[in-house]
DNA sequence: TGTTTTCGAGTGAATGCTCATTCACTATCG
DNA sequence: CGATAGTGAATGAGCATTCACTCGAAAACA
């Protein structure tokens, strides 16, 4: 198994994210991955252990780099407010800044096999970590309401972030994704209800 | 193509449920699916057009029936508030009663090919035309502010329900679901925010 | 009523296709 | 000249779908 950093390795996972935006999960054959990519079919397993490494590995690397920039973004503001609006901003703003990325984690790596999901939700964990703090913060601050659960403010931020960027590309990304961030900050701060 | 009512063709159905929900998607192999449903293999090519046909019926039958009888929960409630409520209640009562259709129709049936997810879309638009209807009558009593967007409360209410019980399943249904509609329905209504 | 014929639902082994993966071979480099 | 990286045709496993056949029951007949 050769390094994890060779220019094949990182023109390997480019190619998948290529081939299966474009082809979709269920025609992006180990062949086509390999063609894109300009290597035989062969070579893709001298730097991953099967085509599950490449889909798991391709997620890790991508997500990562969104939680590690995300992160950074949210350190350069102190009010758990502001960074909420960070957090959505930045989730927003990477869907749709890489269409072809945002297709292949939201829609099509999710009708993968178990193994590749299994890996897949081991990340998403890690996203999810960096709800919490803020939400934790929120309630430190006393900018949210002590009495708010956890485990379901969390599901919500998550949740509503996740469905809008899905039904966005569903809906072949007609409209402009970053001009919901504040509308939806609003919504998760004052709720439905009117005054 | 026998007619779509016979008892085999329910039989088939509950298997394929039964089957998705034990072995998961990639291991529910249509001879598995016949043998739970006490047919052959060839038996099912006489009542559904093809495996996806399996799939895309059953969606249909076991949502169909949901939605329905969540519209007849909501029509006995006057107050958008308390339509949002039940709609919460039904969502989540829903999966916690039957675990395998939970299993099946919010994890496995997503990992589909793109036919069988084309087929759940439509049938989950009508869905969010609930939703819809909630939020627009909210309004219009003046419940709910009417500045918030639509679109945007039908994703958060949409998202998070559907996180709220996507995660549930994969934590092994460790808690009650039910017990969460409250705090969600408070967290919509209200939002984050300390007075 | 008894006998023959027709019908079609039901069967399940055989077929054929699609890939992921392998591995014997080649090219290149130090 | 090893050693290493890369190649891509061949392999074989998995599985949806087909179709020639079975069989019981209804229809036709006498």
């Amino acid at each position: 198994m050769a390094k994890k950093n060779g220019e094949k390795y990182q023109a390997i996972i480019d190619a998948a994210v290529k081939v299966i935006a474009s082809y979709g999960y269920h025609n992006a054959q180990v062949s086509k991955i390999a063609r894109e990519a300009g290597v035989a079919d062969g070579t893709i397993y001298l730097y991953f252990e099967n085509k599950d490494d490449v889909l798991i590995s391709l997620f890790k690397e991508k997500m990562g780099a969104f939680i590690k920039a995300t992160r950074a973004c949210l350190d350069q503001q102190f009010h758990a407010e502001e960074k909420l609006r960070g957090l959505i901003h930045m989730h927003l703003r990477q869907s749709s800044q890489d269409r072809n990325l945002a297709i292949v984690t939201q829609i099509e790596l999710r009708q993968s096999n178990p193994a590749v999901r299994e890996g897949i939700n081991k990340v998403l964990k890690e996203y999810l970590d960096v709800i919490d703090e803020v939400i934790i913060l929120g309630k430190e601050q006393k900018i949210f309401r002590h009495d708010v659960e956890q485990r379901i403010a969390r599901k919500m931020i998550f949740g509503t972030l996740d469905e809008a960027v899905t039904s966005w590309i569903m809906n072949d990304r007609k409209y402009d994704l970053v001009s919901l961030v504040d509308p939806i900050h609003d919504l998760f701060l004052n709720g439905l209800k009117s005054v």
